[in-house]
DNA sequence: GTGGTCTAGACCACG
DNA sequence: GTGGTCTAGACCACC
């Protein structure tokens, strides 16, 4: 099994936060099973119609995360799943989203009861891809 | 009653958005109440340690959204709360954050559970304040 | 298609006011086709010889206003045509210049009955342009 | 029959303006008659509970417009009803307005039928008052 | 004193 | 190459 990524051209996120998110969330759901080979750097460039710079520097990104291994000379691969983070430090990195999130919601009036709506209903759009 | 605006350097967010989002959010809170005489840009800026045309393109977005009102020759002040935006625009506005704090979370290994617990306490956080 | 924008400079309009209004009637007009890209701040400034600032501080209103979306790292493109205001917002957003109109034009002696044709006249002209 | 000068706070046209166009609009409605003495600057200023110089800026504005005559130490009186613009003239004046209007409505979506209905309200406003 | 606009030049992230 | 942000300094209208 292999993933699938999509750039959205229509969007707002940049083209390498997108790649990054997506195999990071395609490992965390296991779709993208430990050990399975990263497409090249220059092979998911020209399939994503997308600057190699680009790719390589998402790859780095999720190098630097744990999410990705290097085999030096033979390529990038689905790391083991791990805790890479303590549970402070998961804390931290999702906290200021949610910090915004919250606020931005007061700020428009929306209730709570709306924004824990939203949050299922992304979590849903999220298993179910 | 007036309000304290607190620039965090070592933040994301840029100077001005920080300005906007607290300025926002007091007023969506209630604290900002309705007529209520923003500091001049001036005195903001200099207060904050920041330049002039950094508060002042602050307060011309918040103008633009209808947070603020300018009396010329006399300053700006709080206007009177209203819905701007269409129940469409706001969620159109709000689900990229929940999309983001989602998709963290879930690569991160945290449940759909302990993100509304997360948020629930954002929402504390924010009206405590 | 693209955008043809005019910079009068005897006007009383300032000249990043005079961008938007062109830009914002465009699209509303379905001149500027949702996805089309927007010349580049610095290319138009050039054009219109001005500061690049300014065509940068009408671009980020515009995409503030939702009538453009931007594509990090690629430039601004036109978004799809959506509702962004309630109802109530846009007719408070119109009254003031529907009164000053009025109060003019009785000033001036006109009637109604003018006016309603100046209207038309205008609305042909917009739409003829 | 004198004249009641209201100066809204909460208003974004600037209180210069407010003034010039009440005194304007009550002149050519007849409700401030030909020959009436206008209130002294200092006079209304107090009672409008603002500067004199804006008062006095107002009352100059008046006067070359030829709302107003000065009669040299007595003070500043009605001027006789008259056309004072050709009709090329008013329409040059009143047609930016009219532009302003139509071009912002178009934008936020609004249909002629909208404006023309807008314009009617407002004029009834004018003329109840 | 107030805000509003414009110019100029710099630095950054993204591609 | 693209936009986004910040600083600096100027000029204007309004009060």
């Amino acid at each position: 099994m292999t993933i699938q990524i999509v750039i959205q051209s229509g969007q707002a996120a940049s083209i390498h936060r997108q790649i990054v998110d997506q195999v990071r969330l395609a490992a965390a759901l296991g779709r993208l099973p430990a050990g399975e080979q990263m497409p090249s750097v220059r092979g998911l460039a020209e399939q994503l119609v997308v600057n190699p710079n680009t790719v390589a520097r998402a790859y780095l990104e999720l190098t630097r995360e744990g999410v990705l291994v290097s085999q030096p000379g033979r390529g990038l691969f689905v790391a083991e799943a791990r805790q890479v983070y303590t549970q402070a430090e998961r804390k931290r990195r999702v906290e200021p989203l949610a910090q915004s999130l919250v606020r931005e919601a007061v700020a428009l009036g929306l209730t709570a009861q709306q924004i824990h709506e939203l949050i299922d209903q992304q979590f849903r759009q999220v298993e179910k891809k």
